[in-house]
DNA sequence: TATTGTTATACTCTATAACTATA
DNA sequence: TATAGTTATAGAGTATAACAATA
């Protein structure tokens, strides 16, 4: 009994993993994740995935879903199934391009504007989550070098 | 048709997006989940929870699917069916902990140590992947700062 | 009564192949 | 012939509830 409860409380080695980038950026995520959950997931029913791509049709007005999949890693069949989602919801809409009957213009409608601003808004809760462990300074480097690694 | 090459072409907006460490996250680990793949996962047949799994074993010897779920971020079931099948390859075994009839050490059979030891090795390419654009010291910093974001 | 681990099951996420239409 | 997007479908990942065994 208190050997167990002993060994639990123990620190548990990490071996060559505490020099890995994938294992350390998978425990970071796990934190952001719940973040993102309780502050906009949650409220606004929205998924990570589909707060990035509102957020980038925000930024962007129009983005077609090639650039979409891309920016997003996601594969063409199963963004159109997010954007089915997103549509139905009345958050988005496409339109055919006049110059390129192939590809289309996504756009936020007015609720998805409106939706996304206040999801937004909500965002900024989500630094408080990790803030007292990590300076403004120390974050802002964490972004910077976080981009170098995606970034070629 | 150069019209939309050209649109293709242009870099889009981020928006807020850009401040905000979870989208950072998810894209750097495109490219980690990548380079392990190509490295590890491919090569020896091992995802990445499985990988990191038999690493913690290799590093602490035994450990209870109490202590593998906490660390990994797996619920019970998810972990049991995972040591299943990694028990199923002969990679790991479970004994019952003497000291308390409800808990288990789980181990590395000598074929799981000879293969976490492969693929440890071969998790040393990965680094090639970003070592382009991130310096030693960049990682290093880079590692630090993550393991602040989930250590508290 | 609480804890460890398992079983059963459902829901989401992701990937591939085959298809339509436009260029 | 190549590209943009869709449909259908299968596999992997993840979550919850109900259960068995032990403390």
């Amino acid at each position: 009994m208190n050997a167990a409860r002993k060994k639990n409380t123990t620190e548990l080695q990490l071996g060559n993993l505490h020099a890995q980038l994938g294992y350390h950026l998978a425990r970071a995520s796990v934190v952001t994740t719940d973040a993102f959950n309780a502050c906009v997931g949650h409220p606004h029913q929205l998924r990570k995935v589909e707060y990035s791509l509102l957020m980038l049709l925000l930024a962007n007005e129009a983005l077609s879903p090639k650039q979409l999949a891309k920016v997003l890693s996601l594969t063409a069949p199963n963004l159109t199934m997010l954007l089915d989602r997103l549509q139905d919801r009345g958050l988005i809409l496409r339109e055919r391009n006049p110059n390129d009957g192939r590809s289309q213009h996504v756009r936020l409608t007015h609720a998805g504007t409106q939706l996304i601003r206040e999801a937004d808004q909500a965002a900024k809760g989500m630094y408080a989550h990790w803030q007292s462990r990590l300076s403004p300074a120390e974050n802002a480097m964490l972004l910077e070098l976080l981009a170098k690694v995606y970034q070629g």
